[in-house]
DNA sequence: CACACGATGCGCT
DNA sequence: GCGCATCGTGTGG
């Protein structure tokens, strides 16, 4: 019985609830379908110039990421994806993880994108699971229709690398990826070399 | 109110 | 590798 993710589980600084959430199932009741994925690819934003808090200043778009650790925080990029994101920390301190990358994705249909049942790319990521800007600020705990839950035993090595398609703090290695993925979006050949094995 | 731009993905070269 | 769609958001006037 796979355990479901409580407000203390998200209660980390993002850099430790990222690592954290690699492995665990995101699971979404769209229409009366249950859609599940494996969480494969992550990256952490928080007092950092790439960041959407960047500075803590708060803005209409950002103030979810000053919520309660577990909520959910979406955002449109290039006015054409939607990217999904965890709030992070204790209320009042603005971070999230972004979730960059789904495998195992089930069921099967036209909204998985790629044959593999894989999503690499946040974008994808969405669309695969059916959340839009209309899912902004939903909570994932709490929520019957929108919940995590604790990955299943076993060991898998965690690649650590630099954060995609930002331009400020661009050497910050805040990106964790599970290795030999299918919903992987870029592969770091370098940084696999040194991958420890977790469990 | 106008405007520049982006935590992307796809199709074509 | 490159161009580009497409629109919410932040900033400045």
């Amino acid at each position: 019985m796979p355990q479901r993710l409580d407000r203390h589980d998200f209660n980390h600084s993002a850099r430790e609830l990222a690592v954290a959430l690699l492995g665990c199932r995101i699971v979404h009741r769209v229409g009366g379908e249950l859609r599940r994925a494996r969480i494969v690819e992550v990256e952490a934003y928080a007092d950092d110039a790439a960041s959407h808090s960047a500075g803590r200043k708060r803005t209409p778009r950002n103030s979810v990421m000053f919520g309660a650790p577990g909520m959910v925080y979406i955002y449109l990029s290039y006015g054409v994806h939607c990217c999904l994101n965890v709030v992070a920390e204790p209320e009042g301190i603005p971070s999230a993880v972004l979730i960059r990358g789904i495998d195992e994705i089930e069921p099967a249909g036209p909204h998985v994108p790629r044959a593999n049942q894989a999503a690499p790319g946040p974008g994808l990521v969405c669309r695969a699971l059916g959340l839009t800007l209309a899912d902004n600020r939903r909570d994932l705990v709490g929520d019957p229709n929108l919940w995590f839950e604790a990955p299943d035993a076993g060991e898998r090595s965690v690649v650590t690398s630099r954060r995609i398609g930002i331009s400020k703090a661009v050497d910050l290695p805040w990106r964790w990826y599970l290795q030999g993925s299918p919903g992987v979006s870029k592969r770091d050949r370098a940084a696999e070399l040194a991958a420890p094995r977790r469990g």
